[in-house]
DNA sequence: GTCTATAATTCGATAGAC
DNA sequence: GTCTATCGAATTATAGAC
């Protein structure tokens, strides 16, 4: 257990959180109200601003993100794009707190802040640790793959993207990261 | 020429129309209020009601654009994707309508559907020229891979993607896009 | 065609009773 | 801790003078 004693407050602090990432999720940073927000988790919208002070707070606690990247200490080399693939679509399918922060990140200098910051402590190790060299770029265009597939399938939902089975859409992409991994350009 | 009599208005009405790329591109569809808009025009917010009507027809008519895809009919196919990856990346580079489009596209139905039909509709013929089988899907991937490249280049700029010259990164992505026109999953 | 004035909402945030 | 009431600001949109 990590809480020692669990208030009450505590139940109502992680209604609102909830109810925070759906709407930021829904509508993005500006669309979503501390009034819906505060409707949705059936509290008034004034205990909002009391647990967390002001909006930009909110977000800031309700985005917490973490890529919960698997080790590769162990894989086998030629493995890992694929196995990057299938655990980014099965970490991001349906969770608010990434479409929040993808969706917030549009026009919240902060939500670009987290952003940067998730991809580069935590996507940036995993690279370093199968090619040493230009990890920063592989790093960066692992990210505008991964990213992509979640700005099509989850915010823009386009259609064939949306389509996709799982298995098959890692079979596409595994192959892309494997080659941003340790390949070349060329 | 186009127009046969531009009227004074006109050159209003396109005042009007590159400022608010340049706003929407910046602020996304809920930050840009038509009063700023208004003002980098140089004219009074009430006129920005009268020509357009109001702030989602004015959006719009803003947010047209056409991707100017290269005609691949004569290409060598197994050049399609670099040639492809190439002209993406110029002719977004700084493209505002573009990133208006993308931002808007977060929080804004109509920017969602202009986005979908420009990539059916643009993109699925170039597909289809190429490769007869399974087009849907790999327009899909190539949508991906292009847009994900445009949201972490230009929206999030992530700095390693922002650091890379526009040759290294054709490198890059062309054989992504060759693969997902030729290529199969495996 | 252009501008002033303002209506009608809506939102974040605050003050204070209980 | 919880709620009512409301402020002050900002926005889209309209009405109408010139």
């Amino acid at each position: 257990m990590t809480t020692a004693k669990p208030r009450r407050s505590d139940a109502t602090k992680e209604a609102i959180l909830v109810a925070a990432r759906e709407r930021f999720a829904e509508d993005g940073y500006e669309r979503a109200t501390i009034r819906a927000i505060a409707a949705d988790a059936g509290i008034d919208p004034s205990m909002v601003m009391r647990y967390f002070g002001n909006k930009e707070k909110l977000f800031a606690a309700a985005a917490e993100f973490d890529l919960r990247l698997p080790d590769v200490a162990g894989m086998a080399r030629e493995e890992v794009g694929r196995r990057l693939a299938g655990h980014v679509v099965d970490r991001w399918d349906g969770d608010e707190t990434l479409m929040a922060l993808l969706r917030a990140a549009v026009t919240n200098a902060a939500a670009v802040e987290r952003m940067r910051k998730i991809f580069a402590t935590q996507l940036g190790p995993v690279v370093a640790a199968i090619a040493p060299d230009r990890v920063g770029t592989r790093a960066g265009l692992i990210a505008t793959q991964v990213l992509g597939i979640a700005f099509t399938r989850y915010v823009l939902r386009l259609p064939p993207v949306v389509a996709m089975e799982r298995d098959e859409l890692v079979e596409w992409i595994g192959p892309t990261l494997q080659r941003y991994l340790t390949g070349t350009p060329d």
